[in-house]
DNA sequence: GTAATCTCTCTAGCGGCTAGAGCTTCAAGA
DNA sequence: TCTTGAAGCTCTAGCCGCTAGAGAGATTAC
């Protein structure tokens, strides 16, 4: 049984942010000790970190709850955590996209090579999407 | 002269998006008509599309604020005009860099070919990074 | 016993909007 | 000119995923 600083400490999730997950329903209402302070096991640190690296994959609060809900029943079917995942990429895969389209853009106003906000490429793309090489 | 919901229209800018932008002090506080109604001119139509292709470029509401002021003044040196480009630019590379070694993840564990969730590589790799080919 | 460090709850704030309530104004047709 | 319906007004609250702070109480080490 250990703190939440300790807790904190070995899962790389700050306190509040463990709390606001108790919140949310991901963690579950924690143990407490006799002084209403939080407990916490090993299943809760394994929980906790199942959380924290289905963050860094940039599944939202709703599908980690579903995926943990999953991951207690290991005789379903898969085929649910699969679109999510799928999902997930799609929607990664998009964001990379427009992101390459921005690079384009900011990469060709970046090469101004005006002196004065009169005749900079910066300035001048921003008031007319008409010089942009692409759409976004 | 022309009302919010025409300005709306032409910029392709959301209506309580236009008065929030007024608040953060992008737009200048509109002229009124008697009965209080914003009212535009062509000025405000430029102002606003600068505004929104910025947003689009991925300059925040406190960037365009300086931006906005620089191309105020055609005069200026264009060099903090550059700064922000290049920052932005850094930035989008970045997200781009991460985003790709989120894709490289995502499409590894989205080749699960197990039946159930006990033996599923999206649940397995959640619980555990180190099944992770990078870092994130 | 006391001091230092945690931890508790509660509330509010971030950015960039978006939505709704409850009201007033405008513009077009009869 | 009057009516009606669309459009506008302000104000407040909500979205996501945290993060920060106040002011209180608990725990721990010496
Ligand atoms: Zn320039
Ligand atoms: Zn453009
Ligand atoms: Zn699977
Ligand atoms: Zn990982």
């Amino acid at each position: 049984m250990f703190s939440i600083g300790e807790l904190s400490r070995r899962a790389g999730v700050k306190i509040p942010t463990i709390r606001y997950y108790e919140q949310m329903g991901l963690m579950a209402a924690a143990d407490r000790s006799e002084g209403n302070q939080r407990r916490y096991s090993k299943d809760g640190l394994k929980r906790l970190s199942f959380i924290r690296h289905s963050r860094e994959l940039g599944f939202s609060i709703d599908d980690i709850r579903g995926l943990l809900e999953l991951s207690q029943h290991p005789e379903k079917p898969c085929r649910d955590a699969h679109n999510m995942a799928a999902r997930r990429l799609d929607d990664v895969r998009a964001r990379i996209a427009k992101l390459r389209r921005l690079e384009r853009e900011l990469k060709r106003i970046s090469g101004c090579d005006a002196d004065t906000i009169a005749h900079c490429a910066v300035i001048e793309t921003l008031a007319d999407h008409g010089l942009c090489e692409g759409d976004h």
